[in-house]
RNA sequence: GGGCGGUUAGCUCAGUGGUAGAGCACCGGCUUUACACGCCGGCUGUCGGGGGUUCGAUACCCUCACCGCCCACCA
């Protein structure tokens, strides 16, 4: 605030509006480079947010204005306090949904067998039946289409008012992500902590492709417990005997087939005489082990359970520790693979009878083979009694649409349950906001239950970087994997040749081939830290953010982003990534529900945007506090948008008459200064904390009554009514004040305040320095605490008058030519003839009175209601 | 089953060991030279239930209920 820029004439409007100001400013902002980051800084003067890449092909949402204004405030907080911030923004245009997004838009699907066509384009119209398409074309059709939505995006985030720095926008699916996810991966291979393993793996049968732990969700399907008898081998070998079985209690019972035991607790005296002796399938006559575990629970079903490969991860963890064989029929699609019984691995007492039943369910889904083979095991009288309907959770991938199966196939993994300390120290050494979210990452991390499957079978994701030699025989040999130089990365494999070989011995015998897989997109967008902050290119840039000081983000992606952030971070650097996390609520309907498009209670945010400018929906976005769910209001926006508007008014009348200025020596100016100063260390503090809504929420309560009370205490005698000196008391106090409350609520509402500020200072209100306490209080020769306390209590009095005029319907002009007012409120002397000039009283005492006694001048003879 | 958060005015939410708050809504009033996208005033509560600590609890402790979310090996 130098002396120059303060002594512009102001250049007020006659009737201020606040339509047109996000254009007026954004272009502006843009133009000047107001938000861009100085790299010249050094990591003390740097504030650096890794901020969220929303993914890009949806559509953004209220959910997203509402947490990213969030991290906006705090960074415009940061920037006026003096830190040049390092504010990117991120385009997670990588992975499934893009994938998804595309086969629709264009009608195409990937055919990773075909050869790239460079001359391709894509129909008009979506193509029925969708055309296939090589997948270097798919992945030209993911970035054209990504880069579409990119623009509209960006266009609404600047409408928005984010202070983001548009020079450092990165995509996950960007050559710079690549190479670091590419880099990274290799490093880790290195050190062992990456491996590759057949295994039984979670598996989406409609996307074809392994999920891993931290993407399923529990879904509440019906289903029904089917009471199945298991012959013993010693008993009738088909009637059911009093001792001749054993029953098991099964919801998928069309898994019998790839049954490989029985499993009882070791505790159970039920079970305990079967422990080491054999049992018979029903239908197919396969002998398998009664075992003992002490997973199994005695409480559930009849106590004792059957294990097959797979039905679910229970089944795998005994499968693994009892040392079972594999006998699995799902396939990848999710149907029964074809089996000839009596082969190797599916013998059976009675081959031809298996088979028989086999082939009724051979090629049918799971969810088909299951009535079907009810019907038999009716038939056979396996069944005991009648199915007993249920609903119980069953594990989907949270993008999902049927059921996951367990496949084995051959996955990558990163090791995490290697690291559960380390983790959980880093957990600790986070400070979270609001701070109980971090029990949400502890209870993820203890409860980790395997290692990180990072390996999709899908085609848009960042490639896995190596090669596997193919023997003579064509057979490809997993364990002699070929790599890249580091320095050659991004790379594809299916595109690129390894070292040595030539592009022809692709898939010959001798030859060589490439990974299939792409990486999980979390295992890429869980370097954001370091793809923004130039790891690998700019060396210089990231000593200069890393780690970096807050990660935003919402409460549902703390088992994923944010833990798998801090991994990596951890594997990398030894280092937390970033100092702070503040975690964002969600966005909610009057019933509590998430918004939804199947509701139909979605709004479009540039919509919002527009009706209530975006300073009002800013306002309703930061009354939300860190964590909280919050309730999508319109109404909130109205008050957002009024408090801008009473902002352009107020400064109006503050500015229209700035002359004269003097010495601050009027007890109310002195007052409002002191307390304004009070202010600004609440707000202050609060913004430290991270808790935005305080701050705001003081502010605003100060700038109503710095409204309604001083304002109006004060325009007598700033319209000169007691006098020069009187007025450029009020003035000059007016000006530090609106000086001060503009830079107050510049984060949160950043155009009205640019607009008014450009009434009268140079330079934007967004560069300027935060107020301070002593700043303020310098301008009335320090804390003046009588004077607050004057302030105080003409604000009372003044209330007291009003309230019997309101109650007696006196017009608020109304004279009153003596009052009596409470002792309460005596304090207000020093300050009594603006107090008389506001409220129009000639004769002022003050004495034991409960209220006010107020003597009106008598109305003019000549009224007369028409 | 484990964990976390919530329960305050009709609605949306602040809040503090010492007389219950704001905005919206509602009702009434005011052409007042910054603002009718305004101003002034009013109405509304067993602060979820029950126990405990305390001179005093909406706040601290215990317990229960309900709502929401996270996690769990759910045969």
């Amino acid at each position: 605030m130098s002396d120059s820029s303060e002594s512009q004439r102001p250049r007020l409007p006659d009737k201020p509006a606040l339509e047109g100001l996000e254009t007026k400013w954004n272009d502006r902002w843009s133009a000047q480079g107001t938000y861009r980051f100085d790299r010249a800084r050094t990591r003390d003067g740097v504030y650096a947010i890794d901020t969220p890449p929303p993914t890009v092909s949806g559509s953004l949402h209220i959910g997203h204005v509402f947490s990213f204004t969030h991290t906006d405030v705090v960074a415009r907080f940061q920037r006026m306090r003096g830190k040049a911030v390092f504010y990117p923004m991120g385009w997670d245009d990588n992975g499934l949904p893009t994938e998804r997004r595309v086969q629709n838009y264009y009608g195409v699907r990937c055919d990773p067998s075909l050869p790239y066509d460079a001359s391709f384009q894509p129909p008009d119209k979506p193509a029925k039946p969708p055309l296939s398409v090589s997948r270097p074309n798919f992945i030209e059709l993911c970035n054209r289409l990504t880069h579409e939505d990119e623009k509209v995006f960006e266009a609404l985030w600047r409408y928005l008012g984010l202070s983001v720095d548009w020079s450092m926008t990165y995509a996950t699916i960007g050559k710079r992500a690549q190479r670091a996810s590419q880099t990274s991966f290799l490093r880790l291979l290195k050190r062992g902590i990456a491996y590759q393993l057949e295994a039984p793996t979670l598996w989406d049968i409609d996307f074809r492709t392994a999920v891993a732990q931290a993407e399923l969700e529990d879904r509440e399907l019906p289903g029904a417990y089917h009471r199945i008898a298991f012959a013993r081998p010693d008993g009738p070998s088909t009637a059911l005997g009093a001792s001749g079985h054993v029953e098991i209690e099964t919801t998928r019972p069309e898994l019998i087939p790839a049954c490989v035991a029985l499993v009882a607790h070791p505790d159970d005296e039920r079970y305990k005489p079967l422990f080491g002796t054999s049992v018979i399938t029903p239908l197919f006559g396969v002998e398998v082990p009664v075992k003992a575990h002490s997973l199994a629970d005695p409480a559930k079903g009849s106590g004792i359970a059957m294990i097959c490969t797979f039905g679910d991860i229970t089944d795998v963890t005994w499968w693994r520790e009892l040392s079972l064989p594999v006998r699995a029929i799902v396939q990848p699609n999710g149907t029964l693979r074809p089996v000839t019984w009596g082969t190797p691995g599916w013998e059976s007492r009675d081959a031809a009878r298996a088979q028989a039943h086999y082939d009724q369910l051979a090629n049918l889904s799971t969810a088909r083979a299951q009535p079907r083979i009810v019907e038999m095991l009716k038939e056979s009288g396996s069944l005991i009694g009648e199915p007993r309907p249920i609903t119980h959770p069953v594990k989907f991938y949270e993008k999902g649409d049927r059921p996951l199966e367990i496949v084995t196939s051959r996955q990558w993994f990163l090791k995490t349950t290697d690291f559960r300390e380390e983790l959980l120290a880093r957990g600790s050494e986070l400070k979270w906001h609001p701070d109980y979210m971090r029990y949400r990452y502890e209870n993820w991390v203890n409860g980790l239950a395997g290692d990180w499957c990072i390996s999709r079978q899908r085609f848009f994701g960042v490639p896995f970087p190596l090669w596997y030699p193919l023997r003579a025989d064509g057979s490809i040999d997993y364990d002699r994997p070929l790599f890249p130089d580091e320095a050659q990365l991004p790379i594809d494999p299916s595109t690129d040749t390894p070292a040595g070989y030539s592009p022809a011995q692709r898939g010959a015998p001798n030859g060589f081939i490439g990974d299939p897989d792409v990486m999980d997109t979390w295992a890429t967008s869980s370097l954001t830290p370091q793809i923004a902050g130039g790891w690998l290119d700019d060396p210089d840039l990231f000593a200069r953010v890393f780690p970096m000081d807050l990660r935003p983000q919402a409460h549902d992606i703390i088992r994923t982003w944010l833990f798998d952030t801090v991994l990596r971070a951890e594997l990398a650097h030894q280092s937390l990534p970033w100092s702070h996390t503040a975690i964002s609520g969600f966005v909610v309907d009057p019933d509590r529900k998430k918004m939804s498009k199947s509701k139909g209670n979605v709004v479009t945010p540039m919509a919002l945007l527009e009706e209530h400018g975006s300073d009002g929906v800013r306002y309703w976005a930061a009354r939300g506090g860190p964590g909280t769910d919050t309730t999508f209001d319109p109404g909130q926006m109205k008050v957002g948008r009024r408090l801008a508007m009473k902002l352009l008014n107020a400064s109006r009348f503050a500015l229209m008459a700035d002359e004269p200025r003097g010495a601050i020596t009027e007890p109310l100016d002195r007052g409002m200064l002191s307390s304004l100063a009070t202010l600004v260390d609440e707000a202050t503090s609060g913004l430290e904390e991270y808790d935005y809504t305080r701050a705001l929420e003081r502010t605003e309560r100060f700038f109503w009554s710095f409204c309604d009370d001083y304002l109006e205490l004060v325009k007598a005698r700033r319209y000169g009514d007691f006098g020069m000196a009187g007025a450029a008391s009020a003035n000059s106090a007016m000006l530090v004040a609106l000086s001060t409350l503009l830079r107050l609520f510049a984060p949160f509402l950043p155009f009205v305040t640019e607009e008014v500020w450009s009434w009268w200072q140079s330079g934007s209100v967004h560069q300027a320095a935060w107020p301070t306490a002593s700043e303020v209080v310098q301008a009335i020769g320090g804390a003046d605490p009588d004077a607050a306390a004057i302030l105080a209590a003409t604000s009372n009095a003044l209330a007291e008058v009003r309230r019997v005029k309101s109650t007696l319907k006196k017009p608020t002009k109304s004279v009153i030519t003596k009052a009596v007012l409470s002792k309460q409120v005596q304090g207000l002397e020093p300050a009594a003839r603006d107090f008389q000039a506001a409220t129009h009283i000639r004769e002022l005492r003050f004495d034991a009175v409960e209220e006010p006694q107020l003597e009106f001048e008598e109305p003019a003879p000549q009224e007369s209601r028409g």
